[in-house]
RNA sequence: UGCCUCAUGGUGUAAUUGGCAACACGUCAGAUUCUGGCUCUGAAGAGUCUAGGUUCGAGCCCUAGUGAGGCAACCA
């Protein structure tokens, strides 16, 4: 039975149990998954991970994933982010339908599991005090101890939740707790947690309950509600899956969906817990959750990132239980590769450099055809203007070349890109011995597309001095200088922040078509890399983020050299 | 001195379930090129953590080690 119609997707250990499941008829034939963040902050790539795999699996086998929202802690939710996560899975192109659900949509039938477990004499209050309870809990080498709460009644039981329910106790008085055994080589089985007494207003239900349930809990009976056939976790859920397994069990529940563990994204040069991000947001070290550089959804879409991209990214890193740490670069490939496909190619001179081609006529200019993309003559193409005075980029320049430089240097020739071959005469500068402008000769004979035959080694790009217009140009590089900030543990993570992860460019020229870009408008800088137009771009001020450089094979002779 | 899990080129994943270790990224070289991009061609790079065992045959099965990660919120 070959379920998996994706080919670009290999093999990995879930697709072999749900395989497995589907052969011994376990699910019926079904498969359900659930993508479950907690409401508590914004997604990032390691959730898009998690994204692709759950609705990546629902896809291939015909099957279904819902969304849920894991909010049984109102301390620490709010809508906020319960409507940025619906926008980001949608963005990166996941549908669920009709089946958006919250764990806060099972509390009373929550609530009524609980009393069935009381009732069964297989859960109970403890009213010792939260530190009582940890000391009591043992460590993860010594076994813990009963605590003298633990052979109440049923009916005290009983009473003491129905009261906790009710309000009738603060916040702290007492816990239901699952009876299973404090001697338990897995701390998680030592009568964990149920129902936490709270009193906090919660971003859906209100002020309606002040008890809430434990994720422990909670989350197999809302699989199971669901109808979840495999509930897909990361890698430190591994050891709560016998008590994922007992609540379902003890409930005497059908169908149980079963938990699986993958290990989470780890990537170079980046830092993934939302408590470290959100560090870097409060103590300012970004501008926000979608600051380009960050590693979220929405700083990966700002940066200029698409979810096609990104999709293609989850495929290749595969699914394993073994944890690493994915190189960058293959994100960056995997962007590249998009947007090589699709984006339009335009000139933009970054660093600008006068060249003023002294042969030229002074009221002069030309038109002149460009084609928006090699890779898709569909794209057509576009006019150019083209005049005597022009910008070319700083780094095309050297007075002194090194060796295998192919670029502009005094009695060199270079192609300027769909216009002619010109030839550097004169260096102008100032008394300090500044650059300020180049004087160049143009050969009339070597206009783009005129079948001439003449070729130089060397092509650069241009715009146009009187007809370019401005723009201010991000240039981002990796947040993090080491490649795992949190590897040093008796470091700061955040003194190891790359002090150059952003270059501000506000005296970039690009050609004059692009004088009506709109935020999320995506370039190739032809020889640069791609480029988007930040969300915060105007008609009066754009604004572009470097998205990722193109490969640049001459930065690698150079730096040998 | 516990319990759970993992171990395959630099990185990340595969390996028809016991049959010549493959793919991608990265690296290097070359070809092509009006983008030092793309594309194309080729190369280097692991003999599968270690030691035993079973077998005609082991990355895969068994035994014992070693190393790494995780587990002691009224967080998820």
């Amino acid at each position: 039975m070959e379920e998996n119609t994706n080919t670009n997707v290999p093999s990995n250990f879930i697709r072999e149990i749900i395989n497995g499941d589907l052969e011994t008829n376990k699910y019926q034939g079904k498969v359900h998954t659930r993508f479950p963040p907690e409401p508590n902050g914004y997604l990032h790539i390691g959730h898009a991970k998690s994204i692709c795999l759950n609705f990546g699996i629902a896809r291939d086998y015909n099957g279904l994933c819902n969304l849920r929202f894991d909010d049984t802690n109102p301390a620490k939710e709010e809508v906020e982010y319960v409507e940025s996560i619906e926008e980001d899975v949608r963005w990166l192109g996941f549908d669920w339908e009709d089946r958006m659900f919250y764990a806060s949509d099972y509390f009373e039938k929550l609530y009524e599991f609980a009393i069935q477990l009381i009732k069964e004499g297989k859960a109970y209050v403890d009213s010792s005090t939260a530190d009582e309870t940890k000391d009591m809990r043992g460590t993860p080498t010594e076994s813990g101890k009963e605590s003298l709460n633990r052979n109440r009644s049923i009916e005290e039981n009983l009473k003491l939740f129905t009261g906790m329910k009710n309000g009738e106790f603060e916040d702290g008085a007492h816990i239901l707790r699952a009876k299973i055994d404090m001697t338990s080589p897995n701390m998680h089985m030592r009568d964990p947690v149920m129902y936490r007494i709270k009193r906090a207003t919660h971003h859906r239900t209100g002020d309606i309950w002040c008890i809430y349930p434990m994720y422990d809990y909670a989350h197999p009976i809302s699989d199971w509600i669901e109808g979840i056939t495999h509930s897909i976790c990361t890698l430190e859920f591994e050891i709560h899956r016998p008590l994922y397994d007992w609540f379902l069990t003890e409930l005497h529940l059908e169908n149980r969906p079963q938990q699986i563990e993958f290990a989470r994204l780890n990537l170079s040069y980046t830092v993934m817990s939302k408590r470290k991000l959100l560090e870097l947001v409060q103590e300012g070290y970004v501008t926000s959750w979608d600051d380009p550089r960050m590693p979220t959804i929405s700083g990966l879409r700002r940066r200029g990132y698409t979810p096609e991209s990104i999709r293609s990214f989850a495929d290749k890193i595969g699914v394993a239980k073994r944890d690493g740490m994915i190189d960058v670069a293959l994100l960056e490939h995997t962007i590249r590769e998009d947007l090589n496909k699709r984006a339009l190619r335009v000139m933009a001179v970054l660093k600008p450099l006068k060249v003023v081609i002294t042969n030229y006529p002074e009221d002069k200019s030309e038109d002149l055809d460009a084609i928006n993309n090699p890779e898709d003559p569909s794209m057509g193409k576009r006019i150019l203007p083209f005049s005597k005075e022009i910008y070319i980029e700083q780094d095309d320049f050297r007075e002194n070349p090194p060796k295998k430089f192919y670029r502009l240097y005094p009695g060199n020739e270079v192609r300027l890109r769909y216009a002619y071959i010109i030839k550097c005469n004169k260096v102008i500068k100032t008394d300090a011995g500044e650059i300020t402008e180049i004087h160049c000769t143009y050969d009339p004979e070597t206009k783009s597309g005129t079948g001439n035959t003449r070729s130089v080694k060397g092509t650069i790009h241009w715009v146009s001095a009187k007809h370019a217009i401005k723009a201010e140009i991000r240039l981002y590089d990796r947040f993090f200088v080491a490649e795992d900030p949190l590897a040093d543990k008796d470091k700061d993570f955040k003194d190891l922040i790359n002090p150059n992860s952003l270059e501000l460019l506000n005296n970039c020229r690009i050609e004059p078509g692009l004088t009506n870009v709109k935020p999320g408008d995506k370039f190739q800088f032809e020889r640069q890399g791609y480029f988007c137009v930040d969300l915060l771009s105007t008609e009066g001020k754009i604004i572009f983020n470097r998205t990722v450089p193109l490969r640049d094979s001459w930065a690698k002779i150079e730096k040998k050299q």
